[in-house]
RNA sequence: CGCGGGGUGGAGCAGUUGGUAGCUCGUCGGGCUCAUAACCCGGAGGUCAUAGGUUCAAGUCCUUUCCCCGCAACCA
């Protein structure tokens, strides 16, 4: 029988910097979908990769004395070992740098170039100077830079560009039309109304000003920009050629995206448009999945909140971590990801219930059979309501895992266990071994147990591949197709069952969490050390004098409408009123401010910041996680130089 | 009034087309002893953010207000 093939991508994640746990969820989940995609029985093809080129690479390399593609390759070395301690089973991992890639991208873009979809042209009227950016109509303030407020100039930098207006009609029919395209529903009304219903402005799709990435063939000193870069990964990765594509494409595409709702526009507007423009079919699904967050932050270097994937499969193991992120990942709304909510689901779920439950299980039919049991005729009435309850989740969890509802989908496997060792209960085997009488009674009860637990082992499978191997040895059955979790009786009486090997041993939350915040410490020490080691002698005094800091008063301060994080100050310098915008709105009410004095950056060149002059910035302390401290100089005089 | 999502027992969340308010953790009490101080049962604890409306009946529909969170804009 021909397979049906199924084709699931995760994004491309840019290698500048280390991957965290919230980057690899993605990969876990993608995992996990594609591995139970293969237990039903589809031809999968599970691609990932990553974005290799860009000005930002092209930086970091700089900073570290090495080329770019001794950086990348650092990186993704990085990552693949995350990938493999995570068991991540993809079948493809696609470079941008790979030869082929390039290859292909050339002929993307020269052939969208031909056929009109890409154009060159040049700025008119739209480039600053001053911050050496080019800006469209729609960014420009008053006409002026969105950035410093300066007139922008009309200047002649050629670039090609992507015509989305032209397509912007198809785009919204086929949105309209496939309601399951942009997914969850919430995504899909935020692209519709946010950006393509105000109208699509075409695209820059090159760069002339820095080179690593993939040269336009037919235009020296243009290199392709990442949205037809790193995008058209999801083709070319399968053999998508302009000149004719390979057969893995033809059978493949289109597939499946998973992606984080960070990038859900690039997937739904400028990806859908490359791929009319080239007449190829549009993904079957984008899924913008929520985030991992770290406590209620996005995880990011400078809050020091970051969870690395190595260290939590160190401490928990790979199994236990993927457990935990698809189990605790909730469909549409964010995540929570900290060593205490761990612990804690790693002792209940993994310890306790199904661990737990194996262990008792298998000690049992070790200690009252010799492990290997010899009957199950000894039926029950309870036995039925029981093998169909166990039954019952292996469809209600399918059903869920197809709408990506994945900790629904691992819940509804899990209660199954729970029934199992609520089955022990009622059925008290300890009680019947006390009685000869009842020795196939409790050989049956037994047996039930033992396919309750292979049912629900292969049903957790796609989430924890390791530990369903092990439980399987354990239980001793190769019986693991798909088709035997759906009738119960699948596993084969008279084998013997192995060792009870405890299969997650309990967690002490208490000593861990000290072990770990021992750790955590010395590392930042470690981490401040270094800080300070850094700090010294960076600029000389010439640098610093630069700097015009001046004591100025608070003469009226008042809210920016349509701004949630800006204050209007009006402040005093010595000499006359200026106007200084100030990010602080969430720390400090306009009255707080009023006639308090302040440290103002006095000679920092003007900016508009949502439609007001900024002329000026104030000094503020930043005072840990989420707290910021205007640095308050009351009694001094207004005007005086600080230095 | 830029767009969208949300406010449910101590914590984290479910609540489908309106009809007895559920789950996990925690907590209290009981049971059991096969097992990793694990397992099973039961209790306590919620005026379902707020104000009003529709209805025989609203967490569930409509409107007010107040908060929170994404996206967009923006931390000078």
């Amino acid at each position: 029988m021909e397979k049906k093939p199924y084709y699931i991508t995760t994004a491309i994640p840019y290698t500048s910097s280390k991957p965290h746990i919230g980057n690899s969820y993605e990969l876990v989940f993608t995992d996990a979908v594609a591995r139970f995609k293969r237990m039903q029985g589809y031809d999968v093809c599970f691609q990932t990769g990553t974005d290799e080129h860009g000005q930002k690479i092209e930086n970091k390399a700089k900073e570290q004395g090495i080329t770019p593609k001794e950086h990348v390759d650092r990186i993704v070395a990085d990552i693949q070992n995350d990938y493999k301690l995570l068991g991540i089973s993809y079948d493809r991992f696609l470079r941008t740098t790979d030869e082929m890639h390039e290859r292909v991208i050339q002929k993307i873009f020269k052939k969208l170039y031909e056929q009109g979809d890409i154009y060159k042209s040049s700025y008119e009227g739209k480039y600053c100077v001053e911050c050496e950016s080019f800006f469209t109509d729609s960014q420009l303030i008053d006409g002026n830079c969105p950035d410093c407020g300066r007139p922008v100039k009309l200047e002649k930098e050629e670039a090609y560009f992507l015509r989305l207006s032209k397509y912007q009609k198809q785009l919204e029919d086929h949105i309209e039309a496939n309601p399951d395209f942009i997914y969850p529903e919430s995504r899909k009304k935020e692209m519709l109304n946010n950006f393509i219903k105000p109208g699509l402005q075409d695209l820059c799709v090159s760069r002339s000003t820095f080179t690593w990435g993939i040269p336009v063939d037919f235009d020296p000193g243009h290199v392709v920009y990442v949205w037809i870069d790193a995008l058209s990964n999801y083709i070319t990765g399968i053999g998508y050629d302009p000149d004719g594509s390979s057969d893995d494409y033809k059978k493949y595409w289109p597939g499946i995206h998973i992606i984080g709702k960070d990038i859900v526009r690039f997937h739904t507007i400028y990806w859908p448009v490359i791929l009319m423009a080239l007449g190829e079919p549009l993904p079957k699904q984008v899924f913008g999945h929520p985030w991992l967050l770290s406590g209620t932050d996005k995880m990011s270097k400078s809050r020091g909140n970051v969870i690395y994937a190595k260290d939590l499969v160190e401490t928990f193991g790979a199994d236990a971590v993927r457990y935990y992120v698809l189990s605790e990942m909730p469909f549409a709304h964010d995540g929570t990801i900290s060593y205490e909510n761990i612990i804690e689901r790693y002792n209940t779920d993994l310890a306790n219930t199904l661990g737990n439950l194996v262990n008792r299980t298998v000690a049992m039919v070790n200690k009252y059979f010799g492990g290997t049991l010899p009957c199950n005729t000894a039926s029950e009435e309870l036995d039925n309501e029981f093998k169909e309850t166990i039954l019952s989740c292996v469809p209600a969890s399918v059903k869920l895992l197809d709408e990506f509802k994945m900790a629904d989908s691992i819940e509804v496997v899990m209660n199954a266990a729970k029934r199992c060792n609520k089955y022990i209960d009622e059925t008290a085997p300890w009680a019947l071994a006390k009685d000869e009488a009842k020795k196939d009674r409790l050989s049956t009860v037994l047996y039930n147990l033992l396919e309750g637990i292979r049912i629900v082992t292969l049903a957790l499978s796609h989430v924890m591949p390791d530990t369903a191997e092990a439980i399987c040895k354990q239980i001793n059955t190769d019986v693991t197709d798909y088709e035997s979790l759906f009738a119960f009786g699948g596993y084969k009486l008279g084998t013997a069952v192995g060792e009870a090997t405890p299969l997650f041993a309990r967690i002490d939350a208490e000593k861990l969490l000290a072990e770990l915040e021992a750790e955590y410490k010395k590392q930042q020490e470690a981490a401040a050390r270094k800080a300070e080691i850094a700090g010294v002698a960076k600029i000389g005094i010439e640098d610093f004098a630069k700097v015009d800091l001046r004591v100025a008063k608070i003469v009226d301060c008042e809210p920016v409408k349509k701004a949630k994080k800006l204050l209007k100050l009006t402040v005093n310098d010595g000499c006359a009123n200026r106007t200084v915008a100030s990010g602080i709105a969430k720390w400090y009410k306009p009255e707080d401010l009023v006639g308090k004095s302040i440290i103002l950056v006095s000679n920092l060149k003007p900016a508009v910041l949502c439609g007001i002059e900024s002329q000026g910035m104030i000094l503020a302390a930043d005072c840990g996680e989420d707290d910021v401290k205007v640095i308050f100089v009351d009694g001094m005089p207004e005007g005086a130089k600080v230095r």
